[in-house]
Order: C-alpha cells, then structure tokens, then sequence
DNA sequence: GCGACAG
DNA sequence: ATCTTGTCGC
C-alpha cells in the first residue's frame, strides 16, 4: 500500500520532507488568504513615486542559503534610492504551484525593517518577481505577498506555467493585489528599460552580488 | 504512460 | 533557482 507521503515524494522529488498533510495545509491557506484579495486598483494616495522590487537568489554550493532582497526605486527616473538584504536559511522546499510558503517569509522580514527605518521611502506598490493571480489557484506569491503585507503588488512571470518555448521571451503580468491589470500592465510598461522591469531588475542583479560577495569573505575564513 | 510543473 | 565567457550589436 502506498502512503499519501510517498505519492508526494514520487510527485516532486526535491520536496522529500514535504507532506501531502502540509500541502493541504497550504491549499487552505492559499484559500483563506484569498478571500482578502483585491483585484482593483486600490491605492494609499494618487501620487505613485516610489516603486518597490522583491527577489531571492541562492547560494549554489548550498541551495538552502538564500538572499532576499528588497530594492526601491524613483518611478520617474528609475534610480535605486533604498536597498536591503536578508541572509538567511529557508527551510520550505519549493514546490510548484507554492512558492510563497519559501519566499514570502523574508520577503515580508525586508518589508517590515523597510517600514521601521525609512518609512518616507517606503513603495506605494511592489512588483515581485513570481506570479499573482497567474495561479492553479488564483493565488501565487506576488498576491500572497499583497495580502500579508497589505500593499498593492504586480506579478512578473519569467516563465509561464505550462507554455511552450517561444522565440520572443515574453515576461507575464499578472495582478498581485489591489491593482487592476490595466494599470499593471502600464505601471510595468513604464519601468522597462530591457526585457525586465527595472525594480525586479535591480532586486535580482544586486541580490546575486549580495552573495557573491557573502562566498568570498566565507572563502578568506576558510582559507586563512 | 508521458509530459508539464512560477522560483 | 543554478550550471557560465566571450561576443555580437546598438
């Protein structure tokens, strides 16, 4: 007889401590937390000037070491004007379809140090790097990440779920929270000077150089 | 049975 | 996510 567990292991094998009981825990919480979502622009004021951008990198000696980094920028000239980043060790495998149980936790860490220290900088909306609505259940990251953290937010989707390889890499606008996709979609217009918007941009380059730089002072310690 | 499956 | 340097082009 084959236990729920081992159907889950043969599913998604890089989830071998992942219980079907936690994913169901998952799904309800996906569906609770949605009952909060808002698919309407909803805005603090009308005046949008800062821009926030949320991505993860991991370290490739060790996958369970991850960077989060939280960036803001200027809306009109699309400089950086606030960083941050969170070391730490993520204990939640991924598993498609629940991305937000291994990334919202520090994600939402950076929000709430961003709140306390520069509160006039903090983003009228954030574009996160994972989708939003986009979702088997209507429910990914950047909509998770919206709701939890009560701010209005953009999915961009490198790669869209079940789509085939095609010759234009297109990126994948989804609604977060409290953003109509109208508005989302020119928001993200608006911010692009390359494929990427710039705020997922920037969060993702300095993420990267953020642990680039964390190997190399592990490196010394090892070597001295 | 086979392929697909955000990051 | 990560594996990866130089290179073609604006």
């Amino acid at each position: 007889m084959i236990s729920e567990e081992e159907k889950q292991v043969k599913s998604y094998p890089e989830a071998a401590t992942t219980s079907s009981v936690e994913i169901q825990n998952w799904i309800e919480a996906q569906d609770l937390l949605k009952k909060k979502l808002i698919k309407e622009d909803e805005f603090e004021g009308d005046s949008l000037k800062y821009v926030g951008g949320v991505d993860i990198s991991f370290l490739k000696e060790d996958s369970s070491v991850a960077c989060g980094t939280l960036v803001v920028l200027n809306l009109q000239t699309l400089q950086v004007v606030y960083e941050d980043f969170s070391l730490v060790t993520v204990q939640d495998p991924y598993v498609p379809g629940f991305l937000a149980f291994r990334e919202a936790p520090v994600l939402l860490e950076l929000l709430e140090r961003m709140k306390k220290r520069d509160p006039h900088l903090y983003p009228q909306l954030l574009l996160v790097d994972g989708n939003g609505i986009l979702h088997p259940r209507g429910f990914g990251l950047a909509s998770h990440l919206g709701v939890l953290a009560n701010l209005p937010t953009i999915g961009i989707g490198k790669n869209a779920m079940r789509s085939t390889a095609d010759s234009l890499k297109p990126i994948y606008i989804s609604i977060g929270h409290r953003v109509s996709l109208d508005t989302a979609i020119r928001i993200v217009k608006s911010t692009c000077k390359f494929r990427v918007p710039e705020p997922i941009r920037q969060a993702d380059i300095r993420s990267r150089e953020y642990l680039r730089k964390f190997q190399m002072g592990m490196l010394k310690r090892e070597t001295s």
